[in-house]
DNA sequence: ACCTGAACACCGTTCAAGT
DNA sequence: ACCTGAACACCGTTCAAGT
């Protein structure tokens, strides 16, 4: 209890570790959004020169990759009792859900994974997870890839936008006003009139679910 | 014939115009890819000094979405007699592929799209031709709007992961045998290890198909 | 009106040298 | 082994001044 913090070696203690430096990283992100976030600013953060970032990340994407898949750490494969007696469409879509939900905790979440490709064991345990649940419920090998490349990549292009509409938090006018203004002033586009109201509707869960649904209906006509 | 180019007012006509400007960026971003477009480069290529684009273009994003307007330009509204006559689920999937393929005409197409919100005539006519679709199809305006919403998601998820599995040309090691190699090495994915061939596999056109056909089919549930 | 020149406040990355 | 100091080769953006 009394022993000082992480002593693990001899010589002194590296100001730097890896597991530190990603979560200080979250945390500028979570700050800042992803444009603020650079290796200047993170190793002030941490207390040291720019160049030091260098020796634990080769690169600054090989940051944002580990940043990606400690996101990742947030979803939770249902495995557990939640979806566990549950059918296999209402797994997959806890699994999705929770996908959406590990990308909204923060910041630009969805761009730092969409803008890396991390192989690490939160990233392949999504993968593996969702895989399975549809191999178990009966589709071939290959169904069951495509069919959860497919809630993946629908997933990441929901939240992507989802973020995008919220990054800017009270700069410009906003996407809503924008696309108003712009339908409105054209008068030239009558499905985008009349649908307005839900285009420019900020209920991102039910726009969410909705697509979420026809991708698990349509795999169903496949079941 | 013997006219000089573009005469159009009195004074020297300028060395700067945007519709030039942005075909001229276009053109570096299927050189180098998005982080090889930049503000100084762009101007070298016009002849100019960097500061000259900020007459034109306020900012940098202005500029992409600038081009993310143009790059629409190549998706055809199926108002013609190619989808004319088609039922309304071919005419959806028609202009989602016609999407997908104007993003795949540019390098890093995709990420330009997904990082700017155009509100120029060609991102409206998409939707609002979409939406129509939907609309005529006899589904009601939430749903025709929220359907349209999860196609253009799931296309621009499914193009951006496909063009960053492109892009990189030849560099590292390419992400199919990275992944090859986190899923062997690490033995514990089981799922992942039986799917590995279609996970890997190049058909990025049949896993569009596949997902796209998802949503068709769970359109097709509600109509 | 349109562009230049030059600056401001930054970037990611590298690498000899110190401790 | 781990980090500093300092540099290299850039960035986006602004703005007085020229023509």
């Amino acid at each position: 209890m009394t022993t000082p913090p992480t002593r693990t070696g001899r010589g002194r203690p590296p100001r730097l570790d890896p597991v530190r430096t990603i979560e200080t990283a979250l945390a500028l992100l979570d700050e800042g959004g992803l444009d603020a976030l650079t290796m200047r600013r993170l190793a002030d953060a941490m207390g040291v020169q720019a160049g030091a970032l260098y020796r634990y990340f080769a690169t600054k994407e090989d940051l944002l990759t580990a940043m990606a898949e400690r996101i990742l750490a947030q979803v939770s494969a249902p495995t557990a009792e939640e979806g566990g007696s549950a059918d296999w469409s209402a797994r997959l879509s806890a699994l999705a859900r929770s996908l959406r939900l590990a990308l909204l905790a923060h910041r630009d979440g969805a761009r730092v994974f969409a803008g890396t490709h991390s192989t690490g064991p939160n990233t392949l345990n999504l993968a593996d997870s969702g895989i399975g649940i549809l191999r178990g419920a009966g589709f071939d090998d290959a169904d069951a890839a495509r069919a959860l490349l497919a809630v993946v990549h629908y997933t990441v292009g929901h939240t992507l936008e989802e973020q995008a509409a919220l990054s800017p938090a009270g700069e410009a006018p906003a996407a809503p006003e924008v696309l108003r203004e712009a339908v409105t002033a054209a008068g030239t586009y009558p499905h985008l009139t009349a649908t307005l109201p839900i285009l420019t509707s900020q209920d991102h869960a039910d726009r969410f679910e909705f697509g979420l649904g026809l991708l698990t209906r349509g795999l169903l006509t496949r079941a």
